[in-house]
DNA sequence: TCATAAATCAATCATAAATAATCAAATAAA
DNA sequence: TTTATTTGATTATTTATGATTGATTTATGA
């Protein structure tokens, strides 16, 4: 008999190994009822690990997936738009930022259109592109290969064009939130980045929807003592905020629907 | 039977491989009624990854069919087109090239796609875009502050970048090619850019168009003895490439029409 | 040009399948 | 023991799909 998290690691394999599975076909090969594959089927999507379907999931970081798909079923889109809008009211005239690839940064590009003289330091390609039209903001984007899952430059490449600049703020963004564990993701070289990018950032802005908490990932990038703010959705554990606070970390949480 | 999110994306592979594709077609391909079909389309056109007709879909931007408009309008296209299909016979397997920003390198970026295994250094975010979905291709992408009107990277970072790196060969674009002045361009930071790259390639191979041809811009950036070779069409001036292979350059006329 | 026919479409509805929500039993942990 | 977690069964609810219908669009011929 399996443990839950020893199913749902195999799962993934599985589905990554066939490139989809249907829920029937995981009922039989796990022994476990249709309810429990669903409920590991959502965490596993959750985790950013498989793609949904209505009858079973798909692999995620197969060649077939366009990222648009994957943006289409953005999970918690209207929590990291709520976070998008906190995050920008710390960006003013003048400041040099730092933004991370991610899906909740994302959101954060659309926000600093309306922004006035600024300039964004960025390792995705997607958001230096978004934000080329809009001459108030001076875009530098970071040297590195480029990630085809994520358009995101990582690598040693990255980390010395991180090690020219300092900013005065860094927005990143994390797959797992823990306060023993600290900060993580699952890709080590995107780990790597990350480090470097906290290294180099007078203040540490972490954007985390409320499905990060108390999760972690492979790779750790950084401790929870080096985060300055963490700007969440109002889902967040309490208990956890609270924790964060006695460290010293201010946190704010987003009301959703914005103001 | 497939998924909602695989069907959709298969119609998306189907509709690019063809061109075109009718309803009636893709009921039969899919073994859905015409009502599925249609949903799929609309999403599809919804996420702009296929283009919607009366009675079918087109694909968007063809990867090898009607050029885009910002092609059309492009000066001596033709010519470029052949100097790219002469200038991709130079790379092989296990290259790895810099590829420099600008219109005639872009056409040689469509040439590359259907090449094995390559490394691809370049400053044009456009670059990176286009050859990101190309998994035996892999990318790097120099860093550096954007340039809105060409999308190339270029300042201090793009040259720290290069600094770390050095190519098989180097395929460089440039405003200007004459005989005293050399190889120029008319912004000096991107001069200092090509600069760079031509230093950090083994094999300087220069792309122009005739037109380029005994004209100069105002930035220098580098001496017609650090060619290796150069590509150009068939109305490129017969002195000047003579000149050329006076001085060890070897010289390629690319006829019109291709091969 | 216009009118008519044919093809295609969007909107709606019914249905079957899949899912989320709920609850109780089983299991593990305190 | 008690308490929390995991699981499976049950039940509403949601979703994907195909068929139908009336409206649009396109093609055809005068």
């Amino acid at each position: 008999m399996l443990f839950e998290q020893e199913r749902q690691q195999k799962i993934t394999n599985y589905v990554e190994k066939n490139g989809r599975a249907s829920v029937q076909e995981l009922c039989k090969e796990f022994e476990v009822s249709e309810s429990t594959i669903r409920r590991d089927l959502k965490v596993l999507e959750d985790n950013e690990l498989i793609q949904r379907a209505h009858g079973g999931a798909i692999a995620k970081n197969g060649v077939n997936f366009e990222p648009t798909f994957s943006e289409k079923s953005d999970r918690f889109l209207e929590e990291k738009k709520a976070i998008a809008k906190k995050a920008v009211e710390f960006i003013h005239e003048g400041d040099t930022v730092l933004l991370d690839a991610g899906t909740t940064t994302r959101l954060l590009v659309d926000e600093m259109k309306a922004l006035s003289i600024i300039t964004v330091v960025t390792n995705s390609v997607v958001f230096a592109n978004e934000l080329e039209n809009y001459p108030k903001i001076e875009v530098v984007l970071l040297g590195g290969k480029l990630r085809t899952e994520t358009l995101a430059l990582v690598g040693p490449l990255t980390e010395l064009c991180l090690n020219q600049i300092h900013v005065d703020k860094g927005f990143i963004a994390t797959n797992g939130i823990d306060l023993e564990v600290g900060l993580t993701t699952p890709n080590l070289t995107e780990a790597a980045t990350k480090r470097k990018m906290i290294e180099q950032s007078n203040q540490v802005i972490v954007m985390t929807d409320h499905s990060k908490f108390n999760r972690h990932s492979f790779a750790k990038f950084g401790t929870i003592e080096q985060i300055d703010y963490c700007i969440t959705d109002d889902k967040a554990p309490n208990e956890v905020l609270r924790a964060l606070e006695q460290k010293g970390i201010k946190t704010i949480m987003s009301p959703l629907g914005g103001e």
